[in-house]
DNA sequence: CGGCCAGGGCTTGTATACAAGCACCTGTCG
DNA sequence: CGACAGGTGCTTGTATACAAGCCCTGGCCG
């Protein structure tokens, strides 16, 4: 954001591949993370890892108990409808202050982004990467890039649900349809349909979420502020 | 936020503080932070202090260059449009979702905090703190108090630009009658009323920065990107 | 007199050492 | 056999030492 753009510290390269793994669940929610087992592997002292599970532990993506570890959150419900209704909002609001004259440029890499999410045997993780591109273009389109970076910050749990919710249907063509039926509406300038069809298609995965958990309950937190129990989790390959 | 409870280490502690003294602009924009000066002026080692700062720095509040020093960030009229789009996105979705049965215990609290907001003689760090307090008020009327947290650490440089507005003017009286009327209107179940008349306050204050930017321009940031010139200031009395 | 260069003092980044405390495991005793 | 107590190994929190680099300043040289 207002960083300065030379981030090569160490710190920073970790934190990026920790928050990557932890989105990804490459890093499971409720697994155990050593300071000292991180730093080893990652051939670091444990000075810019512990600074790292901090900024994570701020972001509510990690739980660091004193005394006793470091935990990968498990998904809290109660985070992912907070993240839902900020998001929804967000995305809602920024329709209506779409300018009258849309960006040409932004509008062919949007084009672009969803030519390519049709493809076929596109892979979870490239869809997401797509997804995510294409709602910060409509955020860019209205002149609002910046806030859509403070509401990915806070969306960590809500993108793990909808990790969990592909990777048991694996369906991202459903999304594809609504992403292009939302992008139809707004160059064609009918703000009213496309809030509609933005919000019917953020509140999808959402309506999900009840069965995932179902499934998998194990990935989510009953009582926050519960001590999770110590499962070690082999990290960096 | 999701974080245990017992945070009575003194990285959080020192975090709070930090946090506090920018944001009442205790620690004016462009102040040189040294962790080493920090760290002696406290009685602590450099660590929960350095931590500190970068937690700050995830926030925006504080920037930091390596081997240069760190800064108190100026006021960046960027990050406070963004976060005004944010929380009156929040703000207003908020209003629809209020429930036909409001909470009786949150509405007294609400009815405390204004008549409180209209004695005289009220200082600009109290209005502030109740202003804070009714604004959380409403969404918890509506079940997002927790999504108030999210928006409530994404607009630190509104905040320091609302207590420039004050400091410059200091009429809290007319905020106070602008809470009133939104509170009459989400009691009255207007909804319509109510978001008109939040759209109303949350923009009075807004539309006065650039009048405050001409006033004192160097809190300001001209180029986010620039390294600011060491400046000393005296912190912790 | 002006420009260049080296050195010292500061900065943050990283590594390491020590402190305090929880949890489990084990040996002992009832 | 069961329960309890103590040790041991782990955890994170804090303090300190070292590394790398920027900036300014003072001295030297053209």
């Amino acid at each position: 954001m207002a960083q300065p753009k030379r981030q090569r510290t160490s710190r920073h390269e970790i934190y990026v591949t920790l928050r990557q793994m932890v989105l990804t669940l490459q890093l499971p929610p409720g697994a155990a993370l050593s300071e000292n087992e991180l730093a080893a592997s990652m051939g670091v002292s444990r000075t810019p890892v512990r600074e790292s599970l901090i900024l994570l532990a701020q972001e509510g993506l990690v739980q660091v108990f004193p005394q006793i570890g470091s935990f990968v959150s498990r998904v809290d419900p109660a985070q992912v409808s907070d993240a839902q209704f900020l998001r929804e909002a967000v995305e809602l609001a920024a329709l209506d202050d779409l300018p009258p004259d849309l960006d040409a440029a932004v509008l062919k890499d949007l084009r672009d982004n969803l030519e390519r999410q049709q493809r076929e045997g596109l892979g979870i993780e490239e869809f997401f990467e797509l997804d995510e591109a294409f709602h910060q273009g409509l955020m860019r389109l209205s002149g609002h890039a910046n806030a859509w970076t403070t509401v990915a910050a806070a969306k960590g749990h809500l993108d793990r649900a909808r990790r969990l919710g592909l990777y048991e249907n694996a369906s991202p063509a459903v999304f594809a349809d609504q992403h292009r039926e939302i992008f139809d509406a707004v160059v064609g300038g009918d703000v009213s349909l496309a809030r509609t069809a933005m919000r019917t298609h953020l509140r999808a995965v959402f309506s999900d979420i009840e069965r995932i958990r179902a499934h998998s309950p194990e990935l989510f937190a009953t009582d926050p502020s519960a001590v999770p129990v110590r499962r070690n989790v082999v990290v960096w390959e």
